[in-house]
RNA sequence: GCCCGGGUGGCGAAAUUGGUAGACGCAAGGGACUUAAAAUCCCUCGGCUGGUAACGGCCGUGCCGGUUCGAUUCCGGCCCCGGGCACCA
C-alpha cells in the first residue's frame, strides 16, 4: 500500500495497468472443460480509418459484460478482429492513390492502437482479418462444399448498371437514379450470379426464432416478417393462346377469398411473357425499357409512381371463365413469387390506386361482417369479411372461402394450396475486386467447376492499381488463367458479398490458428454458441440472418453441434449529437482519441455507459464527459482520505472488508447499521441492473454509494478517525468492484492501494447481505381517490388493521375524507394504502 | 410504400414492470473558500399557485379516448422522430 498522489492522473495509471494486463496475459484464454465458459462478442469493425464514437460505445458495452462475467468466475472469451473486405477500401484506394490492401492494413494498425488504449479485455492472440488468405481460404472451401451439396446455383439477376462506365453499381453508388461518378442515369440489367439456397432453411430459420429468448422481441419480429411465411394458393389463369411457351399466367395469392374480384392481371417488366409480347409490340418494348431506368432497391420500387400498360392479352378467370385483361406494371417484382399478380382493386390498396389511375373496374366481393358501410370510392377495403358477388361462395367467411375456393380450383386443376416465403435466395456475387475470389472455374463453356481443395486458396492479388471503375481482377488478362486437370480454364472474377466473411468469423475466433480445416470441432464446441453478442440494430436482419444460416450450414457439415450462433443479443443504439447521427457528412463527429488523450479511457468509458441505457440512442454531451471525470476525481479523493483513516483505525485493519462477518455486524451502532442498509440496498439494485444489461443505472448506484459514504464522513470533524469504520471499508470494497467492469484501470489501482487485494479481476463479486436490508419501520404512502395525500410510518410487520387505522387518522388524509363515506381501503404491502371515499 | 422501434423537466435519463413521476448526472441560479481564476464544497432547481413559516392545492410522462381504487406502464385511434428494405457495413 502506497499513499495515493493528490491528483488523479489517468494517463499514467492507465498505461501502467494496461502493461500489467499485457505482462500477465490477463485476457488470454484457453478452452477448459472443467470451467464454465462465457463467450462475449462485439460485432467486429470495418477498418475505416479510426475509431468513431459508435465503436467506442459498442466495445465498451461488450467489455463491461465480459469483465462482469469474468468476475462471476467464468472462463470468458472476448476476441477482436477485422471485417476487412469492402467497398470503402476501393474508393479510398482511388482517392489516395494506393492499394486497398495497404490502406486496410494501415487502418487496422491505427485502430488496434486505439482499442488497446481503451483497455478492452481482448484476447489479442486470436486477432484475425477477413482479408487474410488463411481466413478466406476456408470460406472458399466451404462454398465448394455447399456447391457439391447442391446448395449453390447460378442464375441471372438484376443489378444497377452504369452504361457509360460499363460497370455494376452498388445501391449506395446510385444517387437519385444516377451513377455517383459520372451522373449517367442508371439502368437495371440482368447478369448471371451465384446464389446460396437460404430458402432451403427458411422453415428452420423461422422456427429457431421461437427458441431465441435472449434476443430482443423486435429483432425476432423483424426476422419473422423478413422470412415472411404465408399460406396461399398458386392459381393459373389460362391463356387463350400460348405465349412464349406459357399456356397460363400463374399467380400466388394469400387472399383467394377475393378471387371473384379480380379485374386484371399484372406482370413484371422482366417476365418472359412481357418480353415475348414486347418483341412485336413497340409500345410494350418502350414501357419495358422505361422500367429499366430505375434502381433495384425495394424502397425505390415501392415509392415510385405506379405505372402500367395494357398488353392487349387476356387470360381466363379460373372460376368465372370470363376474360380479364393482362397489364405490365412497374411495381411487380420478378424476384418474388411468380413475377405476376392478380389484381383485386376493391380489396388491395395498391391495386385500387392503379385501377383508379387507369380506369379499370373495381368489383367489391368482400363486405364487412358487421355490415358497416365501406366506400370504395375513397379507398380499398382490405380487412377480412364475408363474401358477396361471388356466386356459390357468397356469405362465406375467410377460412371457409379459402377452403371452398381451393377445393374448386384443385378440382379443375387450376390451383393448389402452397406455403410461400418472402425470403429470397442469397445472391453472393459481387463484380468487385476487394473481396474473397469466388472459387469457381469455367472450362471455356458454361460449365462451372469448383476449385479443388488442394488448389485453395484462390489468392487475391494485393499489389494492384485501381482505376476507380473496373475490378483489377477483370482488367487483368492473366489473373483469371487457370486449368482443370491440365486443360485450360478460366477463373470466376467476381468476389463474394462481404456478408460471407461476417457470417462465420465468430466461430473462427474459437480456433483462429487451426490449419487443419475451417473449424477445430473440439474448441468450436467448447466455446460456441456465443453467449452474448453486441452490435448495432442496423444489423437486425441481414447480418444476423446470414450468420444464423451459416451456423446451420456448418452444423450440417459436421463442423459444430449447436443450432444457433448467438444465445443473447444486445442491440445498442446509435450515438447522436445535436439530435442526429454522428457522421462525417454532417460534420458533427467527436473524435474519441482526443477525449481519451485529455480525460483518459476510464472517463470516456464511464460517460458512454452512464449517458443512456445500451439499447437507446446516446445523445453526446461534452459537459457530460466532464461530469464523468468529476465523479472519478471525487472517488479518487474519497479513497485517498479513506486510506489515511484506515491506517489509523485498529477496528478497520482487523476487519475482513470484502464482507463483514455476522458477529461484527451485531456490534454496529445505529448510524453504521443505517449506512450499511443503504449501501446493500443500492448494491442489490446494481446487481439486478447488471443482470439486465442496464449499466447506466449501475453507474447511478455507484454514485449513490459514494454520496452516502461521503455524507457519512461529513458527520464527523476532520482528522477524526470515526468516519472510517468497518462499514465504510466494506462500502469502498463494494463500490470498487461494482465499478471495475466500467472503469477497470482506476478500480484496479484503487483496489490494490486500498489493500483489498492484488488483482481486482480475481476478487469475489460482492454479495448482498440480506440481514443488512432488514428494516424496523416502513414508510407508506396514503392515497385518497388515487391522489397522494399523506405518509405514515409503521412498524415493519404490522397487520393491515393497524396500517389502515394509521392511514385513516393521518391529518391531511382526514382533510380529504372528512364528511365522506369510506368505500374501500386497499393495502399494497410495503408500498401504499389506497382509500376510496365519496 | 412495407416491416420494426422510440417520444418523460432547460438537457441525458430513472421509476421494484399497474402503486409517491423526475433517482443519478449535466446545465442554470445562489452561497463558502481564494488577492483572483480554476478546482473543490454547500443550498435551490417540472409549471402554476396559497401561506410569514411549517406545510399545502391544481396541472404535468407526444395528442385524443378507454379499462382501473390507482396508468409513463395495459387497450383503441392519431401525430412526430429514428432503424431496415436484400450490392454500405
Amino acid at each position: 500500500m502506497t499513499t495515493l498522489d493528490e491528483h488523479y492522473r489517468p494517463e499514467i495509471i492507465e498505461r501502467e495497468i494496461q502493461s500489467y494486463w499485457r505482462n500477465n496475459q490477463s485476457f488470454v484464454v484457453r478452452a477448459d472443460p472443467a470451467r464454465e465458459k462465457y463467450y462475449c462478442l462485439a460485432m467486429f469493425p470495418y477498418p475505416s480509418g479510426k475509431l468513431h464514437m459508435g465503436h467506442v460505445r459498442n466495445y465498451t458495452i461488450a467489455d463491461v459484460i465480459s469483465r462482469y462475467q469474468r468476475m462471476q468466475g467464468k472462463n470468458v472469451l472476448q476476441p477482436m478482429g477485422w471485417d476487412a473486405f469492402g467497398l470503402p477500401a476501393e474508393n479510398a484506394a482511388v482517392q489516395n492513390n494506393t492499394a486497398p490492401a495497404a490502406w486496410t492494413y494501415a487502418n487496422i494498425d491505427a485502430m488496434k492502437t486505439q482499442l488497446q488504449s481503451l483497455g478492452f479485455a481482448y484476447d489479442w492472440s486470436r486477432e484475425l482479418a477477413t482479408c487474410q488468405p488463411q481466413y478466406y481460404r476456408w470460406e472458399q472451401w466451404f462454398f465448394t462444399q455447399l456447391y457439391t451439396k447442391g446448395l449453390v446455383y447460378k442464375k441471372t439477376s438484376a443489378v444497377n448498371w452504369c452504361p457509360r462506365d460499363q460497370t455494376v453499381l452498388a445501391n449506395e453508388q446510385v444517387v437519385e437514379g444516377c451513377c455517383w461518378r459520372c451522373d449517367t442515369p442508371v439502368q437495371r440489367t440482368e447478369i448471371p450470379q451465384w446464389f446460396i439456397r437460404i430458402t432451403a432453411y427458411a422453415e428452420e430459420l423461422l422456427d429457431g426464432l421461437d427458441q431465441l429468448d435472449g434476443w430482443p422481441e423486435q429483432v425476432r419480429a423483424m426476422q419473422r416478417n423478413w422470412i415472411g411465411k404465408s399460406r396461399g394458393i398458386d392459381i393459373a389463369f389460362p391463356l387463350t393462346d400460348p405465349v412464349a411457351g406459357y399456356t397460363s399466367i400463374d399467380v400466388y395469392t394469400t387472399r383467394p377469398d377475393t378471387l371473384m374480384g379480380v379485374t386484371y392481371l399484372s406482370l413484371a417488366a422482366e417476365h418472359p411473357i412481357s418480353l415475348a409480347l414486347a418483341a412485336t409490340n413497340p409500345e410494350l418494348a418502350r414501357f419495358i425499357a422505361e422500367c429499366k431506368q430505375q434502381s433495384v432497391a425495394e424502397a425505390d420500387m415501392a415509392t415510385m409512381a405506379k405505372k402500367g400498360v395494357a398488353t392487349g392479352l387476356s387470360a381466363r378467370h379460373p372460376l368465372s371463365g370470363e376474360l380479364v385483361p393482362v397489364w405490365i406494371a412497374n411495381y411487380v417484382l420478378m424476384d418474388y413469387g411468380s413475377g405476376a399478380v392478380m389484381a383485386v382493386p376493391a380489396h388491395d390498396q395498391r391495386d385500387w390506386e392503379f385501377a383508379t389511375q387507369y380506369q379499370l373496374p373495381i368489383t367489391q366481393v368482400i363486405a364487412p361482417v358487421d355490415n358497416t358501410p365501406c366506400n370504395l370510392e375513397v379507398e380499398a377495403f382490405t380487412a377480412r369479411g364475408k363474401l358477396i358477388n361471388s356466386g356459390n361462395f357468397d356469405g362465406l367467411l375467410f377460412d371457409e372461402a379459402f377452403s371452398a375456393i381451393a377445393a374448386q380450383l384443385a378440382q379443375s386443376n387450376l390451383g393448389s394450396v402452397t406455403t410461400n416465403y418472402r425470403l429470397r435466395d442469397w445472391g453472393v456475387s459481387r463484380q468487385r475486386y476487394w473481396g474473397t475470389p469466388i472459387p469457381m472455374l469455367y472450362d471455356g463453356g458454361e460449365i462451372a467447376i469448383p476449385v479443388p481443395a488442394d488448389k485453395l486458396p484462390v489468392l487475391l492479388p494485393e499489389d494492384v492499381v485501381m482505376d476507380g471503375i473496373h475490378s483489377p481482377l477483370k482488367a487483368d488478362p492473366t489473373w483469371k488463367v487457370d486449368d482443370i486437370d491440365g486443360q485450360p480454364a478460366v477463373r470466376e472474377t467476381d468476389t463474394f458479398d462481404t456478408f460471407m466473411e461476417s457470417s462465420w468469423y465468430y466461430a473462427r475466433f474459437t480456433c483462429p490458428d487451426f490449419d487443419g480445416g475451417m473449424l477445430d470441432p473440439e474448441r468450436a464446441n467448447y466455446w460456441l454458441p456465443v453467449d452474448q453478442y453486441v452490435g448495432g440494430i442496423e444489423h437486425a436482419i441481414l447480418h444476423l440472418l446470414y450468420a444464423r444460416f451459416f451456423h446451420k450450414l456448418m452444423r450440417d457439415a459436421g463442423l459444430l453441434s449447436s443450432d444457433e450462433p448467438f444465445t443473447q443479443l444486445l442491440c445498442q443504439g446509435m450515438v447522436l449529437k445535436d439530435g442526429s447521427k454522428m457522421s462525417k457528412s454532417k460534420g458533427n463527429t467527436v473524435d474519441p482519441q482526443a477525449l481519451i488523450d485529455s480525460y483518459g479511457a476510464d472517463t470516456v468509458r464511464l460517460f458512454t455507459i452512464f449517458a443512456a441505457p445500451p439499447e437507446q440512442t446516446l445523445e453526446w454531451s461534452d459537459d457530460g464527459v466532464a461530469g464523468a471525470a468529476r465523479f472519478l476525481r471525487r472517488l479518487w479523493t474519497y479513497c485517498r482520505e479513506h486510506q489515511a483513516r484506515v491506517i489509523a483505525s485498529v477496528r478497520c485493519l482487523q476487519t475482513d472488508r470484502l464482507m463483514l462477518a455476522p458477529d461484527l455486524c451485531a456490534t454496529l451502532n445505529d448510524s453504521e447499521k443505517t449506512l450499511r442498509r443503504e449501501i446493500h440496498t443500492v448494491l442489490q439494485k446494481a446487481q439486478q441492473d447488471y443482470e439486465k444489461n442496464q449499466f447506466n443505472t449501475v453507474v447511478s448506484a455507484s454514485m449513490t454509494i459514494l454520496n452516502q459514504l461521503s455524507a457519512y464522513g461529513t458527520r464527523f470533524t476532520p482528522g477524526d478517525s470515526s468516519p472510517t469504520c468497518p462499514v465504510t471499508a466494506e462500502g469502498v470494497a463494494i463500490l470498487l468492484r461494482l465499478l471495475s467492469p466500467i472503469v477497470p484501470h482506476l478500480a484496479h489501482l484503487l483496489w490494490r492501494e486500498m489493500g483489498c487485494g492484488d488483482d481486482i479481476l480475481r476478487a469475489p463479486w460482492p454479495r448482498v447481505d440480506e440481514t443488512a436490508l432488514q428494516r424496523t419501520t416502513l414508510d407508506l404512502v396514503v392515497q385518497v381517490n388515487g391522489k397522494v395525500r399523506g405518509q405514515i410510518s409503521v412498524a415493519n410487520g404490522s397487520d393491515n388493521g393497524i396500517i389502515e387505522r394509521a392511514a385513516l387518522t393521518e391529518p391531511n388524509v382526514q382533510r380529504f375524507t372528512d364528511g365522506k363515506t369510506i368505500r374501500k381501503v386497499i393495502v399494497v404491502p410495503n408500498k401504499l394504502v389506497s382509500i376510496v371515499a365519496n
